[in-house]
Parts: structure tokens; C-alpha cells; sequence
DNA sequence: GCATATTTGTCCGTATGTATA
DNA sequence: CTATACATACGGACAAATATG
């Protein structure tokens, strides 16, 4: 837990200072520079960052009520380790929530902003994939589904979308080789791409349905097979 | 602003101050004890709850975070007004959750707990109906719609649920004459309930999607009506 | 428009309780 | 079982922003 966070100091400028170093942590956390079962001790990162242990306190609360960290009374805080359970209902929620979204699809709601953000987000994991970056393509996937997600036309809905995916992003940090996972996905979101330009709704919801079965699928065999290796290492 | 929380002094017993604070508190806003515009000062409640000003922040910001607060720098916080955007993107949400939440039922696929629950939901709704408990009758037939949502079978729908139920409280505060509003969906409710009972999903959903546009609709009108009042009083 | 009082935002010191070596 | 380390919570302090006269 010897990290460097005095990196970070220079971005304490606007805002709350509570909001800020939640800011600075979560990146953290999702970055993987905080790996899931990490104990994120008051005194080491509050001068590390120069705030009181009351900001950090605040901070803290935030992100476990994201859902990033969990508080044990009198022990402290830690990066969450979620489960297998976690998993499927994170997937779950998916489905419910990203199937809906495009169902209603047709050629005439189509709307440019959206086609324009979703072929950004492929474009970000095409360059990823070029370079190798597979932590930078499963954001860009991740992104990508935010905004399919987003054709809700809902805040609240991005909101929960947002916070699934951090979620998600830590399961990401759980498993052990990032690529092979992500790496086949990104034909499948240039299909759903397709599908979406064209404005066919029901076609799309079928092949995002099967995405989002064989992805969880997927994962929860790694998370199975792996179990035993970082449920003793988080403890 | 001359409120007696000693009385809530005696529930301070387990768990950490501050999320005991935040339930107190949350309770006091969801009964419209603190109505929508009111200012939290940290002085009078900190000192009528009997805990310092750091923790009472602690409380703030998770409140904050769930919806029920808003903080604005250097002024303090206040409980929510809800706007009609909200409201609008409240049934949003509700229509895209409890309507997927109740497409694949089947007879088969009914559960017996799902349908007791939903059952008891209904008979305090009655109870309230027949005390002319117009406030309990709307939490009961919040109930009732958090028990249809939860049919997903999933913790974080139960949870989104929560929090979008917490907020069209808040909404509901705003509102004048809160019988006339919840009376009739009482009937409405029980007609569900059959639907449910008797495995009719598609039935289910197409009625469920009726109130659900009826009940906004109504709220979007009650709003723009009273608009001027409240906007006044909470600026 | 200005000066004052109030309130928030933040930090620090310290005491107490809890968990762990 | 004792001792140590740490989280929890309190109270006080000060600067900055806001509200009030």
C-alpha cells in the first residue's frame, strides 16, 4: 500500500473537498490502483492528500454508498469485492434496463446525437484494441453500453447505468486476463451499432439479450474458477 | 423551523452515529416533517439531536447522495423540491422497472411469498382508506408498487425502487389535496393484484402501463397548477 | 453600497471504544 | 490477557462566504 497519491494534490481546486477527494478516489478504485479487497486506511491517504480525517470520512461515506467501498464498524474501509451473486444481478439489471432501452427502436427515432456518441465509443475501443490497451477497451465497451442505455432519454436511468458499471468495472479487476474477455466484444457491439443505425428495435434487443447471457456467463465461470485465489488474498 | 427532535434522541443507540442520524432524519423528510424548500441548519438540528457538526455532515451527505437533500456551497442544505422534470422522469423509470418487472409472469411462475406480500400491502392500504389516513394510504399503495417491482427478484432493483419511491414522496408533499390523489388507485391497485394473482402478465403489464400514465399525468397537472406557490416559498 | 453578524467549510486535538497482534 | 493500533466521535478553532441591517 505504498502509493503515490501526491500526484492528485494538484487537482484539489473547485468544488467541496469531500466531493474532490471522492473524485480522486473512485478514479482510483476504478483505475484498479485500489484493487477490490484493499484497505484504504484514514491516516495514510488523508496526508497523502493533505485533507482532515473528517473530509476523508465524507468522502469515504459517498463512495460506499456508491457501492466502490464497504464500511466495517471500527475496522475501516475497503475496496469492495463483489461476488458471483453480484454479478448475475448486475447483468440482470442490464438486461431489464439496456433491452428496454432499445426495444422501442425504429428507423424514424433514431436520433444523430446518440448514433454519433455510440460510434465514438466504438471508435475509442478500436484505437484501444490497436494498441493493446484492454483496460482502455473494456471503458470503451463500457461506454458504448452506457449510451445504449442512454437512448432512454432518462437522468436517472444514466445515473443507475453509471453506477452499474462501476460496479462492473470492479468484477473487471477481480478476474485475471482482461483480454481475452474483451477483446470478442467488440465485433458484437459493431453488430449492435449496425442494428441500431438501421433502427431495428426488436432486432437489436435480441442480440444485446445474447450479449449480455454470454457475457455473464462468461464471467461467472472466471469468477468461479478463480475464487479461491482472491477470496484469500482480500481476507 | 421551531421542530421538538428530542424526542428521536432515544433511537440513538447502535450502529454509527451518523447513519443512525440519516435514518432519522430521512424519516422526518419522507413524512413531510421537513417539507421540500426547508433549510437544515446544522446548528439547531445538531444541537436538538445531541451529536456534533461533523457527524451531522456525514448524515447530510448521504441524504444528499440519496436524493432526499441538496447542498449548495457555502449556503447549507435544504430538502429537495422536486421539479416537474422529476416527476416526469420518475414514471420513466417506474414504467421501464415495474412494467418488465411484471411481463413474464406466468401461472406458473407466480410465487406464493410475492403474492402475500403484495396481499398485505393492499390490506393497509384499506386500513388507511377506512381511517382516512390519507398519508398512510399513500405509503401503503408505495408499497404495493415496491413489491411489484420487486418480482424482478433482484437487490438492486429493490434498491433503485427505493429511492425513486423516496423521491415521488417528496413529490407528493408538494402537492395540496393528497385524498383525492391516492383515494382512486386504491381499486386500481386491487385490479392489479388480481391480474398478478391469476398469472396474466400481459394483462398485468398493459394495465400497469395505463395507471402508470394516468397517475403521471395527473401528478404533471397538480404541479403546473400549484406551480407558483411553492416556488415562491422555497426561494 | 457598506459593515456586521451568522453560517458554512475545513482542519486539528483529543477522548473513547473496538479489533487485532 | 495485555498492549498497540486504529476507527469513531466530540469540541474548538479559523477562514471564507453569505445574509442582514
Amino acid at each position: 500500500m505504498n502509493h503515490d497519491l501526491e500526484s492528485d494534490r494538484a487537482l484539489l481546486d473547485r468544488l467541496s473537498r469531500a466531493d474532490q477527494v471522492a473524485d480522486i478516489l473512485r478514479t482510483r478504485v476504478l483505475q484498479g490502483y485500489f484493487p477490490p479487497g484493499e484497505r484504504l486506511a484514514e491516516g495514510a491517504i488523508g496526508s497523502a492528500l493533505g485533507v482532515s480525517r473528517n473530509t476523508l470520512r465524507e468522502a469515504f461515506r459517498l463512495l460506499t454508498h456508491e457501492g466502490l467501498l464497504v464500511q466495517e464498524l471500527n475496522r475501516g474501509v475497503f475496496v469492495r469485492v463483489p461476488t458471483v451473486d453480484d454479478v448475475v444481478d448486475i447483468y440482470r439489471v442490464r438486461k431489464l434496463v439496456e433491452c428496454q432501452a432499445v426495444r422501442g427502436i425504429t428507423p424514424e427515432t433514431v436520433m444523430l446525437g446518440a448514433i454519433e456518441r455510440l460510434g465514438a465509443a466504438l471508435a475509442r475501443a478500436d484505437s484501444a484494441s490497436a494498441d493493446e490497451d484492454w483496460l482502455g477497451l473494456g471503458t470503451a465497451n463500457i461506454d458504448f453500453h452506457a449510451e445504449i442505455a442512454a437512448l432512454a432519454g432518462s437522468p436517472r436511468i444514466d445515473a443507475l447505468m453509471q453506477r452499474l458499471l462501476a460496479e462492473l468495472r470492479l468484477v473487471f479487476h477481480v478476474m485475471a486476463d482482461p483480454r481475452r474477455f474483451h477483446e470478442p466484444y467488440l465485433a458484437r457491439n459493431r453488430e449492435l451499432f449496425e442494428l441500431i443505425r438501421a433502427g431495428d428495435g426488436p432486432g437489436t434487443e435480441r442480440a444485446l439479450g445474447a450479449y449480455l447471457d454470454d457475457a455473464e456467463r462468461q464471467l461467472v465461470q472466471a469468477y468461479t474458477d478463480g475464487r479461491r485465489a482472491w477470496v484469500v488474498s482480500a481476507s
